[in-house]
DNA sequence: CCGCTCTCTCTATCGGTGATAGAGGGACTC
DNA sequence: GAGTCCCTCTATCACCGATAGAGAGAGCGG
């Protein structure tokens, strides 16, 4: 089959998902493609273009169609979706997080921001606003993406851990963390209540200029 | 002069400033401190390890002091200057921010997080959602700092670069940005602006269970 | 049909990376 | 003086992104 950007792309995609983000090197990917590594600098003029191509590639799944809210939505609920959107598109990838905030001018992340922002600006906020309003989201999303997809410390690391010194040190931190995965809830409902309170603040801060 | 873990971190935190993240080596560490590179290996597991000593020293040298606010200053205002010092901490080195969000485990993190969730609780916060407002507020300043901090594109990358394009297909976004910096407002602003837009919601949240 | 050119892939190689194995020096202790 | 532990060394591995430059093949003008 002919190599062309595109399969370059989709191949590089499948090998993160197999080998995360540091394993998405190109040996790995020529290979993957029956071709030698120098091969593909003719098709891409470095690596961090091809990290690009994959955060492109990440958001168009989820962002292939992008619409505004139907006329009767308020916008905090259609943003919270947005957000949502956002964040299973980072999720549905090894380091999806990691990829985007690696990546050097996304046009996806870029049209993203686009429909947000214009949407805001159409229910009557301010363009000031709905600037402050969709990075807040936005970066709140991703920094939260991040977190999630961290990996967990090694055994090197964990050597010197002691859990019982920790939770002495950091006795809330510890309840915290322990009070909230009790009852069936999952990190689906932290990113939700988490986001929550930022898109309460952009009704407030909206609400103030509007 | 002996070479210890202090002293290794220390010359490790001055690289970082001059090359940055990628340019902290073992190799060219190792220069610095007048020694052979696996030496290093006998004081630290991996350079995750490294990555992480790093970012503890970073969040030192801002939060070497931490206090509880006065009782009569309001959380809110308290929290909003954590987030600025925790702003101010990653932007002082270079990718202050990609080094945070590296680290794994970082103790100095941790207790930041614990100072700001027990500081929530003192104030009748119930503790979940002192653990959501906290998250929120350190995801969301990684995040933006992290794109403060993300490099210009380079040459390659901006060779087929269009910017009449990207103006005619992302209006709302340039007109944001242009309208946002006219009159002498920093990107200092645009994080306290932001900042706002989530601790005003973190104070709607706590109200309405407090 | 020839020869030119353009597109794409190749081999060979460069300098640099994190990491490990194992030798050995020096100080301190019995 | 012998042994032991701490720390640094040399040598080396497998791998990385990237470049130079040769060459295969298709298409095309003559």
């Amino acid at each position: 089959m002919a190599l062309d950007r595109q399969r370059i792309v989709t191949e590089a995609v499948a090998l993160l998902d197999a080998d995360g983000l540091d394993g998405v090197t190109t040996r790995k990917l020529a290979a993957r493609l029956g071709v030698q590594s120098p091969t593909l600098y003719w098709h891409l003029p470095n690596k961090a273009a091809l990290v690009t191509a994959i955060a492109d590639a990440i958001l168009d799944q989820e962002f292939g169609d992008m619409s505004p809210p139907d006329t009767d939505q308020p916008w905090q609920v259609w943003l919270c979706g947005l957000a949502e959107r956002l964040r299973r598109a980072l999720l549905a990838h090894k380091d999806g997080a990691r990829v985007i905030s690696a990546a050097q001018l996304s046009r996806n992340m870029a049209a993203v921001s686009e429909l947000a922002m214009s949407t805001l600006v159409a229910r009557g906020i301010p363009l000031r606003q709905a600037r402050v309003i969709v990075l807040t989201v936005e970066r709140f999303t991703v920094g939260h993406v991040l977190e999630e997809q961290a990996p967990r410390p090694d055994a090197d690391t964990l050597k010197d851990f002691d859990m019982h010194t920790f939770t002495r040190q950091y006795p809330t931190v510890v309840a915290a963390v322990t009070e909230y995965f009790q009852p069936g809830r999952t990190v689906d409902d932290l990113f939700r209540e988490c986001l929550e309170v930022v898109i309460e603040g952009a009704a407030i801060k909206a609400g103030a200029a509007a």
